[in-house]
DNA sequence: CGTAAAATTGATCTGTCTCAACGTGGGTGG
DNA sequence: CCACCCACGTTGAGACAGATCAATTTTACG
């Protein structure tokens, strides 16, 4: 199997077992393939979906700014991740996104997207991803709303081990995470410098080390109970598995 | 044409033009009229949602507990709206959905729903209108992320009384809003002390009065400029002229 | 190496929360 | 028909998480 659509099929996977035919349809309708440098905009508020988007490396974000220059991010694209096909029906998006640092993506043209809804498996595994991407928003904003500056970051860290560890990216209790600090305090929604010091304090509490753009765990569980995190909103309910026989790639 | 549909058939025809089979398909699969009371739950975090949700009247709200009491609430369901037949894949939802005050909804039953998907306006139209959904609640995050207890506050009127006003219950910029302080509170992510005060203070700026649950705005534009409400994420950009239409009921 | 982005630290300020009353209206039962 | 009650709204005083402002240090990289 091209490498290129590895992660995508098995994230796709977890929402609805594929046929081989529907893995090869993937494969083939992959067709362009595109690199963005940090900061480059994948798709911009105003304008259309450039086509069915599907992450297959690094991070990419969609976001909104305010006028007054402040950014808020909306939601987190992994590796695996893909955009909600029904977002091709807007004439133009509300919001961007954007590559944190570099990002590696499938475009899926529109033709294409319609071959790959006609089949109901894959539909299906779209439409339930799709779902997934909702309920994360909810925790989002849950966090946003109602939890401390502390919860908010530890509970972003829960979220991203899962969702990488998903795709076999995080053997281990580690990851690369190539976010910044900017980056999470405009995903938290918490000032850079209170996140600074909040990741500070993770240190010291030996929970977890984010440094280097690399996330290390020290404590999944204390670390998930300080978050109240909860995985089931992921539906990846066989999480450690299926990491385990994703790691093979 | 029944009293029940009426409000869901314009709303959606918002979305995508409606032909005369597919307004009569509605509304002969709009078999169960249900009423709930104030703080009735249409809808259980755990379990899966009963069906296809309408609101034909009153306001629902998608909401979430946190483990020490405090609700967030993360979408409001007003009068027209549909839930996303999407949702229907889920075994169990990530929240819950309660009525705020009495509420009437039409439940189509999954074979409706299939039904009604099979007919390609009414599948755009609905998947349109979950689109408009996601878009507000990218809104709510930015709200709640960014912007201050007064904007919060503002910004959500303002949005509720365009909502309003695309179905024709917001005749002459007032309106009638069951939201209790405290439901405010919860949408926001502010104190219900502090919503209090702020909602204070725009009566004495005579920017908009909300007492005894009706809403009414002395001013739109300035009201709209001080909330920085852009109400083109909620594509509903005939707004006058569709209202006069509407109004007609 | 030099330069800009990212991280770190300190001192101070403030919007909103918390706690604690008190007012008020509408519904209910005696 | 009155008296009580309970949810909702209103007001005040003080506390605090996180913002803001202002450097300084470290890191990445051309």
């Amino acid at each position: 199997m091209s490498g290129i659509t590895v992660r995508l099929t098995r994230r796709l996977e977890h929402f609805a077992p594929l046929s081989p035919q529907e893995r090869a349809l993937l494969q083939e309708t992959a067709t362009s393939v595109r690199r963005f440098e940090s900061r480059d905009d994948l798709a911009k508020q105003g304008a259309p979906l450039p086509g069915l988007l599907a992450i297959t490396y690094g991070f990419a974000a969609r976001y909104k700014l305010l006028p007054d220059g402040r950014r808020q991010l909306l939601a987190l694209l992994l590796p695996g991740d893909v955009c909600d096909p029904r977002a091709l029906l807007s004439p133009q998006m509300d919001h961007s996104i954007a590559a944190l640092g570099p990002v590696e993506a499938v475009v899926f043209p529109e033709d294409a997207v319609r071959q790959l809804e006609e089949r109901p498996a894959l539909a299906r595994a779209l439409a339930r991803s799709a779902l997934v991407h909702e309920a994360i928003g909810r925790q989002w904003l849950l966090s946003v709303g109602h939890r401390s500056s502390f919860e908010r970051i530890t509970h972003l860290f829960c979220e991203i081990h899962a969702r990488l560890d998903a795709v076999g990216l995080a053997p281990g209790r580690a990851c690369d995470v190539p976010l910044t600090q900017v980056d999470i305090a405009d995903t938290v929604a918490i000032t850079p410098v209170h996140v600074n010091r909040t990741l500070m304090e993770l240190r010291r509490t030996r929970l977890v080390t984010f440094q280097n753009k690399r996330l290390v765990i020290h404590d999944l569980r204390s670390l998930q109970r300080a978050a109240g995190f909860d995985p089931s909103y992921l539906c990846v309910p066989a999480l450690a598995e299926t990491a385990e026989f994703l790691r093979e790639k």
